[in-house]
RNA sequence: CGGGGUAUAGUGCAAUGGCAGCACGAGUCCUUUGGGAGGAUUUAAUCUCGGUUCGAAUCCGAGUACCCCGACCA
């Protein structure tokens, strides 16, 4: 990608309004853009990431046996009002077609729309158990959204839900999906600050577990056993960790980026949801849902990741591998020769920006790797590389680099 | 939903009730290029509605939007 044709240009001031680092520097920087509060435009770059996020996660369903579909976000008042929560959920948004005065709901979970659509097939206790996914935008009318990206009346989600014969094929699936969890959050870099927490079940089991990751921007207050490597909710008034009864627990805040939760029965019963089982007797079937916000991730890693200049993003989400800039020098050769070996590289050709406001730009934008060409490097056919979680510099032959950059992300 | 704050050019800031200005951005020209360059020139704004006043960006009222705190959050 060519700098020059990057949409749209840097900021160099913070916005206005803006507190929470993500809101400040993804703003800054070009990757999304305030349409209204809590509802934002993901420019080119926060694309980048958000796709980086999606497909982290995606391959990680896969891998736990998900399959992917695409239900819709427009969705019928009679689903919810079955389930009672057409009165119940505040955050529901509701409104009447003008034409037929029909009532709809924009979809901020989807049990509604899953349980009657697996419902609508026969099955038998050897179709179980079975994994359904999507990862869409979800409407939540909140009563007050806030910091940044964090929390948004419109936000992208992961959710998977999961049908079994039993409970017990349940808790299984159940504690298999928490390796899948911890292998995401480490992969989009924040496994370090990550935590499962245990918070409240509802009605129908004692624990839920939610994925806190803990920042001062957090919502959430949360008590950790360092023991244990878990946490506790405050929501849940206990002041003892669940598995090893320690009560020297830390008080943290934090950011709800995942949650795990038994349903049950809650849903598969006002759709009457049933399998067939051995013995030809009909039985409701078991559900899990397991969530992950992927706009809030994105905010979530931005937190945690930067310093005073801008964002410091891990290269898996990163937007690109490499920020190459040129310095009077042209790098267009080099930036050829990145692209022929896959390597993902923003490329900073802009003639008439001064050095400073590159660099400027580069540690803004947060790519983890900076390569510099200029008449310095030229002489002797090297280019600089520079972390951008680093402040050594170092002078490396192009064929080395071009190695190197290979091998790492 | 309760409380607080804010609203001026694309962005960030000024302006005792008396000619709306500065910086950056964007356009043109010249000079510059290793940490947000210099000169010349152009461009572009008082959230909305009402009130007070000879006169309102400024005072008053209502509304709207945004940010923050709290409550809420399958």
């Amino acid at each position: 990608m060519l700098q020059s044709k990057l949409f749209p240009k840097t900021l160099r001031e913070d916005p206005r309004d803006e507190i929470s680092a993500n809101a400040k520097f993804l703003v800054r920087a070009g990757f999304v853009d305030k349409l209204m509060a809590g509802v934002y435009t993901y420019l080119p770059l926060g694309l980048q990431v958000l796709k980086k996020i999606e497909n982290i996660i995606r391959e990680e369903m896969n891998k736990a046996g998900g399959q992917e579909i695409l239900m819709p976000v427009l969705q019928p008042k009679e689903n919810w009002v079955k389930t009672g929560r057409w009165d119940s959920l505040d955050s529901l948004f509701k409104f009447v077609s003008h034409y037929s005065k029909t009532e709809f709901a924009l979809g901020p979970t989807h049990e509604e729309i899953i349980s009657p659509l697996v419902a609508k097939v026969s099955i038998s206790y050897k179709d179980l158990p079975l994994y359904i996914f999507q990862i869409q935008t979800k409407f939540r009318d909140e009563k007050r959204v806030k910091s940044g990206i964090l929390r948004g009346r419109e936000f992208l989600m992961k959710d998977l839900y999961s049908f079994h014969a039993d409970e017990k094929d349940m808790n299984k699936y159940y504690e298999k999906m928490k390796t899948h969890y911890k292998n995401i959050f480490d992969k989009c870099g924040i496994g370090e600050k990550t935590y499962i927490t245990f918070a409240s079940g509802g009605s129908f089991s004692k624990y839920s577990h939610e994925y806190q990751t803990i920042t001062e921007a957090g919502e959430d207050k949360i008590f950790l056993c360092e023991k244990c490597k878990i946490a506790i909710n405050s929501e849940l008034n206990q002041n003892a960790c669940p598995e090893c009864g320690n009560k020297d627990l830390k008080e943290k805040k934090a950011i709800e980026v995942g949650n795990i939760f038994p349903l049950k029965t809650k849903y598969s019963e006002p759709f009457g949801l049933k399998f067939t089982d051995k013995d030809g007797s009909q039985k409701d079937i078991i559900m899990g849902c397991y969530g992950i916000g992927l706009s809030r991730l994105m905010g979530a890693i931005a937190e945690i990741n930067h310093d005073k200049k801008g964002i410091i993003w891990p290269e898996s989400v990163a937007p690109f591998k490499v920020h190459l800039i040129e310095i009077g020098e042209s790098a267009k050769e080099f930036y050829k020769d990145l692209q022929k070996a896959n390597i993902e590289v923003l490329y900073d050709e802009r003639e008439d920006v001064t050095a400073g406001e590159k660099f400027a730009d580069a540690d803004l934008i947060g790519i983890p790797y900076r390569i510099v060409v200029s008449e310095k490097t030229t002489k002797d056919k090297k280019v600089e590389l520079k972390r951008r979680d680093s402040e050594k510099i170092k002078l490396i032959d192009k064929k080395e680099l071009l190695k190197i950059m290979e091998h790492v992300g």
